[in-house]
DNA sequence: CTGTGCATGTAACATGTTACATGATTCA
DNA sequence: TGAATCATGTAACATGTTACATGCACAG
């Protein structure tokens, strides 16, 4: 007894970005630099790390048996390992997925820039903050196709979709207010 | 002219910490501690770090000469050191408002979990959902307060809180999209 | 007189980035 | 033939967390 329940114990303190990977691979199996551009692209808004990460607990996972590798050559380009998560994963996957999360971390340094626009002329503040606006814009396009070639048969998907949505249309909202407020105010 | 183009051209790339803190002084002197409730209350969804990674970034501001000291007796505790910002910190800050941001680092696992959502039992699913947007929903709760004592004459204050309300709202509107799908999904 | 909040600090550890390194394939 | 993309990997570094450590002051 004493030996896997010391597994299960230490089981859920385990690194978020191994249970992003298992996730990444069970929606899809794919190989590491699949993945890496999926957490860029697709998983913008949820996890994202660089490829440098990605080999190392990739190799971790297989080691622990959570996930499997087949060598397969490129279409173009060099071979490459496409992983696909084994039975032990998924389980371990699926009790991740039945826990709660915290509250998302979120490091947005522009809010602080916003909270010290006084200290900038209006002009410069309103180029600014125009400019974050068309970002986030180009980011809610970026989304809103993929919303449309989604169907209710990918729930997952759609609605992590729908998370981009509607995060970007509230920081475009969020803009236009702080663009209100600087126009308002005295130069 | 070496020398000091070094020195600019490093400037750039200082550490995001250090300009968070020196934001939070520019808006009110402060003490360590004081600004680590700050970041972790008000700059919650900003960029908040743990008291021991603001102390030594203080102490390096005030090498640096951009924050100065005053030791104070506390009302009601021990003796505190409140900072304040000083000429050429003010010019650094400013400098820094100035420049765009890189769009906000968001890592949110509960978006992975909700793509995983098909593992598990409908029932499971509902009440996790439920569970987040009870979260956020007094997350919700805490900025409506908040914004309901601020004026436009702290816009940067407002405007910071104004982001909350906004951002939790979407994410709590995004909460009932998925409550709906899965209600709609066969067992 | 004990717990809670105020207040500061250090050290070991975890996690992720940047830069360095390599090499194949495809397209212009 | 040279740039772009595919594909993987390592090592040094940066940044932040957890845990450890200390001590005052006030309330119950």
């Amino acid at each position: 007894m004493g030996v896997s329940d010391q597994k299960e114990a230490t089981a859920s303190k385990e690194k978020p970005l191994k249970h992003v990977l298992l996730a990444g691979i069970y929606s899809q199996p794919r190989s590491g630099y699949e993945l890496t551009k999926w957490m860029q692209v697709a998983g913008q808004h949820c996890w994202s790390v660089e490829h440098s990460s990605v080999y190392p607990a990739l190799r971790e996972l297989e080691k622990d048996e959570l996930i499997k590798s087949e060598r397969l050559p490129g279409t173009r380009g060099p071979e490459r390992s496409i992983y696909s998560i084994t039975a032990a994963g998924l389980e371990k996957l699926t009790a991740w997925v039945a826990n709660g999360s915290p509250r998302p971390a979120i490091k947005d340094e522009q809010l602080l820039r916003v909270l010290c626009f006084d200290l900038l002329p209006r002009e410069v503040a309103l180029a600014q903050i125009r400019s974050v606006r068309a970002d986030h814009q180009a980011q809610l396009e970026f989304f809103l196709e993929r919303q449309s070639v989604l169907t209710e048969h990918q729930p997952g998907p759609l609605l992590v979709t729908r998370r981009g949505v509607l995060a970007e249309q509230a920081y475009i909202a969020w803009c236009d207010e702080v663009e209100e407020m600087i126009a308002r105010r005295p130069d």
